[in-house]
DNA sequence: AAATGAACAAAAAATGATTATTGTTTATTT
DNA sequence: AAATAAACAATAATCATTTTTTGTTCATTT
């Protein structure tokens, strides 16, 4: 029987739960430094000991609430790209969610606090691993409808999808401005069919 | 008579060259935060009032350690790419000089001492703008040699380069890791004139 | 004219004593 | 069985104090 590689937190575990509630609580209100483990514990109403029964260090807690942040999030990703037709509608609604998050969720407020931190996440590749391996599937269908190439190679075709929308996110301006929901998709259209070339 | 607008560091000053000389210095050895002007006066052996009258504190004094760096970096960027003959070339050597400059460079020895100092630096907008200005020339040749269309916008075009260098360079590996110069080429050929469209 | 050196108050950083927090253990409670 | 509460040494944060640094000024030197 094989070993578990990567066994995940269980969210459903009402104590796991309440410990990354508080922790995700006292993230907002002092940031990560500002923020100790009696605090946790005084505001989720338990004891030190069992947030230490679940957690292996305070790291390992605050590193279970961006984890269940970023499962949400593409959970909430996944459905909401069920929606979208095309791969084009896909980028450009997680484009838009992903700023959303980063202006309006724990990231926005960790960042006034503790910008340097943000700052570190958002440069360290771990960040993006766990989206990366959401793309591929979305990959094939647009190859099966036709609407990218079945002969580029789907770990190439998820490596640009990723780059353009991390960028995007992360730089709402590098050389243009994309403001509206229009003009960003056109951008992304353009890429993802024609490069810039154009059909004739 | 129009005032300047941006008034540059004239780098070929003596003076400035001295100071800014040990103020890279001290960067290299001990970082930003633990060097102070009284240091960077006596690695350059000057006086703090010299430095003062042409910074007008330490922190104009240490952007313009790194606006000469970047303005270095960019020269010899440009006499590199008169050699490249094609788009695509240009950016792959774009792609590779950066991440040399940003594992040996001064990034590197600051980011060991004040990893969260050059995070800051990586995600600030302005970082880039300078870079930024320095396409538009380069997408127009290839636009007039047909490697690239003419119909698609400059601005646009040197947006999607820029995007694409400056996530190359930051992380070497999103999805996929491109290791080989020819990996890196045939991945920006792609993109550029294709995007996820193969050619019939 | 530009660089220096010294003096200065205000701000920031280093210091060291004090207090709080961490991670572990144990006995006790639910 | 899992959560708690208390105790504990080692580590880290806090705080008041001292020291350094900053940015400015001005008389002196190159």
């Amino acid at each position: 029987m094989p070993q578990k590689q990567f066994e995940s937190l269980d969210y459903s575990d009402p104590m796991v739960a309440r410990i990354l509630d508080a922790a995700e609580h006292c993230i907002q209100r002092f940031g990560i430094r500002r923020t100790s483990m009696g605090e946790v514990a005084r505001v989720g109403k338990l004891s030190r000991g069992s947030i230490y029964r679940h957690f292996s260090d305070k790291d390992a807690m605050f590193e279970g609430v961006f984890r269940r942040r970023q499962e949400a999030f593409l959970n909430r990703a996944e459905a909401q790209l069920e929606q979208e037709e095309s791969l084009v509608d896909k980028l450009v609604r997680s484009v838009l969610s992903g700023r959303k998050d980063m202006q309006e969720g724990l990231y926005a407020s960790l960042a006034e606090i503790e910008p340097e931190t943000v700052a570190m996440m958002f440069l360290d590749p771990r960040f993006y691993q766990r989206s990366v391996s959401f793309w591929p599937s979305h990959v094939r269908t647009a190859q099966e409808s036709g609407e990218i190439s079945a002969a580029v190679d789907v770990a190439v075709a998820t490596d640009l999808i990723m780059r353009l929308i991390v960028s995007l996110v992360m730089f709402p301006r590098m050389g243009v401005e994309f403001k509206t929901r229009r003009a960003l998709r056109e951008y992304l259209q353009q890429v993802l069919t024609n490069g810039l070339k154009t059909v004739g």
